[in-house]
This record gives structure tokens, sequence and C-alpha cells, in this order.
DNA sequence: GCAGACTCACTTTTT
DNA sequence: GTGAGTCTGC
């Protein structure tokens, strides 16, 4: 087999041992997608059928890639291989068993929008207060509980957890637990935890099943083994319990998941579970300078938690990484932009090669304008994808609904939408009535006299009977038919026809947009399964395909950190390097994590081939107002001889006053040439030093550097806020969040 | 039942 | 700066 050929010593062997347990270390860089590639190419030359092999990735993106370049190296053979992420792979599996659970096969996926709107409504209904109850943090609950194996039953009973959850004033959290669970099962729904854990149910309780498919998969692969929570490791162990034949590769440097429950002990354990177990490293990094290859490793050898390896390269020295230091976020945009358009001319490079990263998609914002000014073409990867639209969603709980008549989520989304006199008193009594009577929504609205006689019994019959129309071209006509439909039957393509704002326009946009992808899936060559519900299944688990489009575009990538795992880019642009910000100032205080911080600064400085370059800003609106920010400290933790200060750094700069309220930012001419203070800022005097604000009380006389001296009239809380409303002589009354007022206490 | 006014939380990352 | 949820008056 030639293509084995062109691989180094330890790839080839990570490649020919195919039987038994394996472990592949892939450092960043070293050929991964290359080596599980041949390897399964390998495995088919020897004999094996397509069919028998498992390989599970967690993105689609990475599936996708993996299968178009087996595709290359074996052929159409590929299209048998049962590859994907574990979730859509999962979602297959349970489709076609979804009645040993009792569950409908074709059973809703939940997004976390539809299972925190569920949250919310169970919260109401139960009176409890979704302050203390917040529906995200209810969600993040269930959901570690389920990565963990843990039942509601076994949550509810378990002392420690009780004990963990009183101490933390929530009792009802295992209640909620069950409440949600029994709710979803009721609507017919999975939501994405559901996946992993009802597959490792099924698995657990029905034997038959398991051994039908641990005889189906011989080979079980896992990519960015890292990455999996203690869920989906029990699954594949299960599924590789009868052949051993299990090949993990990862690399724990670039574990980033743990906010989702990836245990990095699955892989730092992962020896004691097999004996015997191969384990190569890859160590040789092809992608990336010397340069950037040994600030990566200074970094990460911060860390504690980590197996040992020594990746190294054999490629040039390269270009020190630049570092660009800005006053504000618009300004860094500005920087980045123009630097952008610099190293095109100088480095030869072409849009595409280059890629922005940044830790929170909300930082896109200043950069995007920055590159449009600059007339540079960029893409934005993830944030809000078009399936979140709210448009779409509609229209889509549309389609959830006519195939599933127990969506309650979807139900109360379309019920009143496209408005047709169904008001909340009705709905509310719908879902009371189905609740007393344990019986599905569906029933009670086919049978809506019985509940509310009379006329407001009529628009709900009107909807059944459309329902009831879209179900007959859902299961005689193929996915597109069935969308068109449905667009035009609900009403909601008139609706946003009508609506003649800009956002209107795009929204009737994107509904076509809509259309157009259902015509491409039916369109799509060897497609067996035409049917919506097929087309469903497919787009619920989509997240960041629907960039696929411009993917081959000359256009500049910006994305998160996040989302660039896997990726390279001959120059990379990591951004918003400030305290607090990267690393997270909320990964810090809630799980004292630097470590995964950490980690996520390597992943986002090794998909850089030979430029990389950090930015800064010494302050950047956050939460909606301007905060001052210190550099990031993963900045001092590299060896600084590889850093280069940019020429714009080490221009004069102009010194600035500590301002502490700038609704104006500065351009990068400012940089150099003093500006006027824009007419919005103030700077304290000199002399101002504020005091801590922690014992300001109501009575308290205060000065502020602004509006001079007031007394403190109330103080009051709100969410994580703390507020005073002050009245300042001559201004009256003003309310300031005191950790952005800067106040002096005069006396009490 | 509905539209517009208003309030408030939320900005960590993804399937 | 935004979007979703709630309140209020017709």
């Amino acid at each position: 087999m030639s293509f084995i050929d062109s691989l180094n010593e330890v790839q080839k062997e990570a490649v020919v041992n195919t039987e038994g347990p394996v472990m592949i270390i892939a450092g960043a860089g070293s050929g991964k997608t290359r080596v599980l590639t041949y390897r399964i190419a390998h495995l088919m030359g020897k004999g094996v059928d397509p069919f028998n092999i498992l390989s599970l990735t967690f993105t689609n993106k990475a599936a996708r890639e993996m299968r178009d370049r087996i595709e290359k190296v074996v052929g159409t053979d590929a299209r048998n291989l049962w590859m994907g992420t574990f979730h859509s792979v999962f979602a297959r599996i349970l489709r076609s068993e979804a009645d040993k659970l009792g569950y409908p096969s074709n059973f809703t996926i939940y997004d976390s929008e539809d299972t925190k709107s569920l949250i919310r409504q169970i919260l109401k209904e139960n009176n409890l207060d979704d302050k203390t109850y917040k529906p995200s943090m209810v969600y993040s609950r269930i959901s570690a509980a389920k990565n963990r194996l843990i039942s509601w039953k076994e949550y509810i009973n378990s002392p420690i957890i009780q004990a963990e959850d009183a101490e933390n004033m929530r009792p009802e959290l295992g209640r909620l637990y069950k409440l949600y669970s029994e709710r979803c099962f009721k609507s017919g729904a999975m939501d994405f935890d559901d996946l992993l854990y009802n597959t490792s149910l099924l698995f657990k309780n029905h034997t038959d099943v398991l051994n039908k498919y641990q005889n189906r998969f011989k080979y079980v692969m896992v990519d960015e083994f890292q990455d999996t929570n203690l869920c989906q490791y029990y699954i594949t162990k299960k599924l590789a319990a009868q052949n051993r034949n299990i090949c993990v590769v990862g690399d724990d440097a670039q574990s980033i998941y743990a906010f989702r429950g990836a245990d990095i002990q699955n892989i730092l354990n992962f020896e004691k579970d097999y004996p015997e177990l191969k384990v190569f490293k890859l160590e040789q990094n092809y992608r990336s300078t010397k340069v950037i290859v040994s600030a990566a490793n200074d970094v990460i050898s911060k860390n504690k938690a980590q197996l040992k390896k020594d990746v190294w390269t054999a490629n040039d020295d390269g270009n020190l990484i630049e570092l660009l230091k800005a006053n504000s976020d618009n300004e860094e945009g500005k920087l980045v932009a123009s630097s952008i358009f610099e190293g095109k001319m100088s480095f030869q490079l072409r849009n595409k090669d280059i890629a922005v990263l940044y830790r929170t998609n909300s930082q896109s914002r200043s950069i995007e304008e920055a590159l449009r000014r600059m007339n540079i073409k960029y893409r934005i990867v993830g944030g809000m994808s078009f399936y979140q639209r709210k448009e779409i969603k509609d229209l889509i709980a549309y389609l959830r609904f006519t195939i599933n008549h127990q969506d309650e989520e979807a139900f109360r989304r379309i019920i009143n939408y496209p408005k047709r006199g169904i008001g909340d008193s009705s709905v509310a009594k719908i879902l009371v009535h189905a609740d007393e009577q344990g019986a599905p929504i569906w029933d009670i609205l086919c049978n809506i006299q019985a509940v509310m006689p009379g006329r407001a019994a009529v628009p709900i019959e009107d909807f059944t009977n459309v329902i009831k129309a879209f179900k007959i071209t859902v299961d005689n006509k193929d996915a597109f038919d069935s969308v068109t439909e449905i667009a035009k039957g609900s009403g909601i393509l008139k609706e946003l026809y009508e609506d003649k704002t800009v956002e209107g326009l795009s929204r009737y946009e994107n509904v076509q947009a809509l259309l157009n992808a259902v015509k491409e899936f039916v369109d799509t060559p060897d497609r067996e399964d035409k049917t919506l519900g097929a087309f469903l299944q497919e787009i619920s688990l989509l997240t960041d395909a629907d960039n696929e489009k411009d993917k081959d575009d000359d256009k500049v990538t910006l994305m998160t950190i996040h989302s660039s795992k896997g990726l390279e880019f001959k120059h990379v642009y990591v951004v918003g390097l400030e305290e607090d910000l990267f690393p997270s100032q909320m990964m810090l205080s809630s799980r004292e994590d630097l470590e995964e911080e950490r980690r996520l600064f390597y992943v986002a400085v090794t998909r850089a081939e030979k430029h990389l370059t950090f930015s800064y800003a010494t302050s950047r609106y956050r939460f909606g107002r301007l905060k001052s920010c210190e550099p990031s400290r993963f900045l001092t933790e590299f060896d600084p001889r590889y850093l280069k200060l940019s020429k714009k750094m080490l221009e004069p700069e102009t010194p600035e006053p500590v301002s502490y309220v700038r609704t104006n930012t500065t351009t990068a001419k400012n940089l150099i040439q003093p500006q006027p203070k824009p007419k919005t800022s103030y700077v304290a005097p000199a002399d101002f030093k504020p005091s801590d604000t922690s014992v300001l009380q109501q009575g308290m006389k205060v000065e502020h550097p602004k509006f001079g001296f007031g007394l403190v009239k109330k103080m009051d809380v709100s969410g994580n806020d703390r507020k005073a409303t002050i009245e300042f002589d001559g201004l009256g009354e003003k309310t300031l969040i005191l950790s952005f007022a800067k106040l002096r206490i005069h006396e009490q």
C-alpha cells in the first residue's frame, strides 16, 4: 500500500496496528487526520467491510472532512462507513431502536433553546423563582447529570447530591430533573444529552441490541478523545467490548470542552481500562514554524495535568510573533485590519490564508467593522446559526409539529403564530387539560369542543385541520414539497412577505434560503430518504455547516478558538488577549480552571503555520460598559524573545489620562496625534482617589469625579450589579452601577 | 386578545 | 446593545 510510505515511522505504526486497543496521542499539527484516514484505508485494504467500521467525531466539520479524505484514498466504498458525530450516529441508532425505550421513532430533537423554554415553563407551572432556578443553570445541572450517567432517580436518591443542592439553596433541582425528563418523554423529544444518555440506557438494558451493534462495529475509532464525557466513553467502551478493536485519538493538551462535561481523565486513565493498550505518540509538528511551536510548548508546559510528550518541528524558525496593542476594542479591529492588509502584501497571502480567533463570539463585531471599512472580505463561522433565527425556528416548529404531534415546544411556538386568535388562556387551558388527563396535547386538540365548547374552539379546530392536511402531504411527498406547502399553508410566508421593513425582508429571504436548502437536500444524488423527517433529523444536529457554501471563497475567517480546532491557517491573529477576557473571568471564578483556558490558548497558537499575531486592547466594552483591561497573563508565559513589538507600539504614545467613562473611541491616528477629548468623556482629577464602595450605604455623602457631590438615596441589587441611587447637587438623581462608577465616600 | 411600552438579564465555549 | 419576557391599557 503505497500511501503508507509517505508517513514517518510512528505514523506508520499507528496506521498498521489495527488489532486490539490503541491510543494515539497526536500533538497539534502532527498529521492526525492523515493517520486516521490511512488507518481506515488500511483496514479496508485488508478486506474489512466498511460497514463494520465506526468512526466517531465531535463536529460535523470533522466528520465531513474525514469522509472526503477517505473517499479520495479508497473511492466510493467510503460511503458505507459509519462515520459521524457522536450525536448523529447515536440519533440514527436511537431512531431505529426507539420503541425499546418507549419513544416514537420520529422523536424530535430539542436544541438548547427548546430545552430552556421548557424548563422555564416547568418553573412557572411549579411556582419556582426563575432567579434562584435560572433556566440555564438548571439545564447545565441536568446536562451534567446525564453526562455522568446519573438518572433523575439516582439524582434524587443520592444523599451527596441532595446535600450539595440543599447547601446551595436549590433543593428542587432533583424534582426539576424528573419533571423535565417526563415532559420530554411525553413530548416525544430528546435533547442533545438524551441522544447520548438514552443510547447508554439502550445498551445497558437491552443486551440483544448491544450485541447487534457490537457485531456490526468490529472496529471503533474515536477522534478528539480528550473531549469525550463519561457517557460517551461508556458507550464506546460497551460497543468495543467484544472485539476490543478500539482506537482513540486525541491530544490532552487540546482538551477544551470540560464545560460540556468532557473529562480529561478519560484520556489520562485510558491505559487502566486496557492493560494491553498500545500507545503511539505523534510528536513531530508539520504545521508550524519553530517560533510558534516553541511558544506553544512554553505556555502549555505551565499546566500540571498532562501526558508527557515532546512536540518538535523540523520547520524553519519563521517570523517572530507580533504583538499589537490598542486603546480600545474598535482600535484593535483597525490595527488587525490594517495588519492584515499589509501582511497580504508583504507575505503574498490570500484572504483565506488568514484567520482571526477570539475567545467569545461577541468580539467579532469590532473586527468585522474594521474589515468592512477596509474592504477586506471575511466570513464568520459560528455565532448565531442560520437555524437559530426566529423565522427559521418558527417554520421548523411547524415541520416538527406536523411530524410529531406530541412536540409541546413546537406546539407552543406555533399555536398562535401567525396570529389566529388563540390567546394565552386558551393555550393554558389545553396544556392544563393535557396534564390533568395525562393525555397527549394532540388528543385534546382533536376533541377541543369537550374542553372549551363554543366560539373559542373554532380557531383551534382550524389549526388542527391545517396540521392534519400538512401531515397528509408529508406522508406522501418529499421534503421540498412538504416544506413549501407548510411555509405557505401556515401563513408564515405571507406574514413575512407583508413585512416590508428591512428586517422583514431579510426574514423572508431567510425562509427562501431554507427552501433552497431543502431543495438541495432532496436533489442530492444517492440520497435514499428524501422525506421531511430525514431533513429535520439532519438539520437538528447541524450548527456550523451553514457556511459550507462560501468555504472556497477568498475570505478572511473569523471565529472563536473553540470552532478553530482542527483547522490551520498561514497567518493567525489571536485577539482580545486581556486578563478576565482570555483567560475568561467566568471560567476562572466559576470553575477555577486556568488550565483549560491555557489549553485553549494553546489551540489558538497552534492553528498558525507561518505567522502569528497577538493583540489586546487597554480598554474594551463589555456588558455594555467600558472597562479598562490588563494584558493577558498568557503573554508572559512564553520566552519574550519570540515576541516582536509592533511598529505602532514603538511610536511615542499619547499619555492618556485615566478616564472612567468614554462613549467615544479613538482612531488609530489618535495613537500618534493627541486629539481633543471627545465631548462625552470626562477625566477624573489627578488627585481623585475612589473609595471602596462595598461599604456604601444609604445616607452617605459621596463625590463623583464628574457629577460632584451627592447623597446616597437608595441601594439595591439587580442581577449581579450593585446599584446606588444618588442625588447629586444641582443634577438630580442618578443610578450608578457600583462596579463601574468611581466614587469617593466623604462622610456618613 | 392584542399592541406597544417596559424591564431585565445577558454576553464562554458546542452537539 | 439586544432580545425575550412581562405589564398595561385598549
